[in-house]
DNA sequence: CCAAATCTTTTGAATTGTAAATATTTCGCG
DNA sequence: CGCGAAATATTTACAATTCAAAAGATTTGG
């Protein structure tokens, strides 16, 4: 038996609830999410690799003989998750690791020549669609949207405060409330 | 739909970089997916529930009783994974499901009293930060931010078009299901 | 009444991150 | 100079999420 409510808030009725265009920031960076991770997959079943794995190589390419720690914060993965995807490259020999001779902790990677083979073949990460689209546009355009998306991600990128444990609850958590 | 480009003519090889702005795109995105991914598991450890729990409990709320297929399309999620996430706020009493009483295939699932409570005390799903700074922003820039994103989506969304086995080689599964 | 279609759930595989473990270097201090 | 603690870099162990594909149920149509 549930109330009918036609106002979400009780407090204030006013329009322009405090999270509401962020809430649709939100929406639309899922739908984003979720088109990367399907084209993801999809590279993944047709080429082998997936584009994360696609970017690391990229970036060892291109930052030349990296360390795990300078790649994980190149390509926004964590070292764990960076050292998983040297273990597939380096297992298809796509690229080398050797162990710095000065430091014996620190792991360079380089590219081998059959990662720069590949790389040269490699496609657009992003589907073509998308890439042909983006590229149609004016440049002043895309240097827009890029400069929003970078907006965006500097602003998500900062915060990890800690707020709110509702649901837990600091003491109670099963209390009705 | 899409135009042809000429790009199994073999020529192509190097030039200036048509994907490079693309690719600040995707590398961008990837930050963002980050910074999404983080402050999920963030909010999972604190509050007990991840953000895609979060916006199919809003999402249960603000459609009413809906099947999971029109939630599934909602929130940008696959029809099995909204049936996982919605075991585990049935588990948790957020929500209920029940069969149609005319059609037995769909399942309905609305809002508990605890599901509704729970979302009063929600905190945003994104961070404080990002939305404090969001909010702050003047009006017509977010909407020019959120415009972007919608772009970007919409850009992505689109293609899922197959191309290229680049690594695996020439020749790929032959049948299509 | 059986076959095709529709909606949901289960199964299985893959990715990712945190936390702990491992290895190595650096530095303080006797 | 040498020993051990702290720091640094990477890897392993483990848990959680997501999706595609197949399986279950149920309805609809010929």
């Amino acid at each position: 038996m549930q109330k009918q409510r036609t106002q979400r808030d009780g407090s204030d009725g006013r329009q322009g609830a405090p999270g509401d265009r962020s809430r649709a920031v939100l929406i639309v960076v899922r739908r984003i999410i979720r088109s990367v991770d399907l084209q993801s997959r999809h590279v993944a079943r047709t080429v082998g690799l997936t584009i994360p794995q696609l970017i690391v190589l990229q970036a060892v390419r291109d930052l030349g003989e990296v360390t795990s720690t300078t790649l994980s914060a190149h390509v926004s993965l964590s070292p764990a998750t960076v050292t998983t995807i040297l273990d597939k490259l380096e297992g298809r020999a796509l690229v080398e690791r050797y162990r710095s001779s000065s430091d014996r902790r620190v792991v360079h990677t380089r590219l081998t020549r059959e990662g720069d083979a590949a790389l040269r073949k490699a496609p657009p990460l992003l589907q073509e669609a998308f890439v042909s689209r983006f590229e149609g546009l004016k440049p002043e355009r895309q240097e827009a949207l890029l400069s929003a998306l970078e907006d965006i991600a500097t602003m998500m990128d900062a915060g990890t405060g800690d707020e709110g444990a509702w649901l837990l609850g600091p003491e109670r958590a099963q209390d009705e409330v």
